[in-house]
DNA sequence: AAGCTCTAATTGAAACGTCAACCACTCTGC
DNA sequence: GCAGAGTGGTTGACGTTTCAATTAGAGCTT
């Protein structure tokens, strides 16, 4: 592996990213205080919010939301404690779980959904020239495009 | 605070963005497996080398790395123990104190570099347009340029 | 030089995330 | 219909991060 270290220029951007995607999630972090949540936990109520029966199961919403089965698995355990979620055996196939929003966890979303979006508005949305959102979304398009490095090299 | 929805556009682009976010962390972290080294332990070692005397005082350093200064705390007591760096206490100000990269240290990072940098070319730079990558480093300037919440409403 | 306030960094406990082992169920093939 | 492999999810132990409180020194004001 020859190394070809980044340039001056990509190694400024690269910098940048990781410090304003660090700050982004300051701040929009920062903004849910006081809704009780935190990113994560919003997401997940926003998932299953916008599900058919306002449910998912464990694994897909795992993977909506980009967290390890465990983790998701603790998180919503405490998320059930907080009385935000329920946890109901799938019949279907009986390994399953289904996570399902409760009244109080859409209540508990609906009101830190305003204030959310405003801070992404703010933070990011606004703040950026409009040819350059797009690109942003091709981006990390891109990036979700990359395939796994154990891909077939024979 | 009239709330100004995200347009379905828009929303496409921020799931896009955390989605790839998260997928880039995950594969830059799994990269570094084996070098003994996390992503913020990297970016330790990465701001201390390029520092004078290849030490930087603790506030300088998490702010370099976003970390809070309690985290950072923790994370250099560790990376001590482990022989990576070394702390002293700074003359001038006998409060402050001085991070400094040990040979070791040094080592340990020049093992990594290679891989990682590769990692993020794969993974970011080389998967992505020219000119998007351009509009990437707008963006997260732009998301760094934004006032903090208190700015003065008076 | 005493008192106030501010900044630098640390501490310890509680909350959270990760990791490897695990249980329970399904599916396949014999 | 049963063994083995695979999937869905959980558990508990361990390491990391957060949060509030704390120590210690600097700097200003009187």
């Amino acid at each position: 592996m020859c190394t070809r270290w980044l340039t001056g220029d990509q190694q400024k951007v690269w910098r940048t990213y990781l410090l304003g995607s660090a700050r982004l999630d300051e701040r929009l972090g920062a903004d849910l205080q006081g809704s009780g949540l935190d990113l994560p936990e919003y997401e997940i109520l926003v998932n299953l919010e916008e599900s058919p029966e306002r449910r998912l199961r464990m694994s897909e919403l795992a993977d909506a939301v980009h967290q390890s089965r465990s983790r998701l698995t603790h998180t919503i355990a405490r998320m059930e404690k907080a009385g935000l979620v329920v946890r109901t055996t799938c019949p279907t196939d009986r390994r399953g779980v289904w996570a399902q929003l409760t009244d109080t966890g859409f209540t508990v979303l609906a009101a830190a959904a305003p204030g959310h979006v405003a801070a992404v508005r703010r933070n990011l949305v606004d703040a950026v020239a409009p040819e350059d959102w797009e690109a942003l979304g091709r981006v990390f398009a891109a990036v979700l495009a990359v395939p796994p490095d154990d891909a077939s090299d024979a």
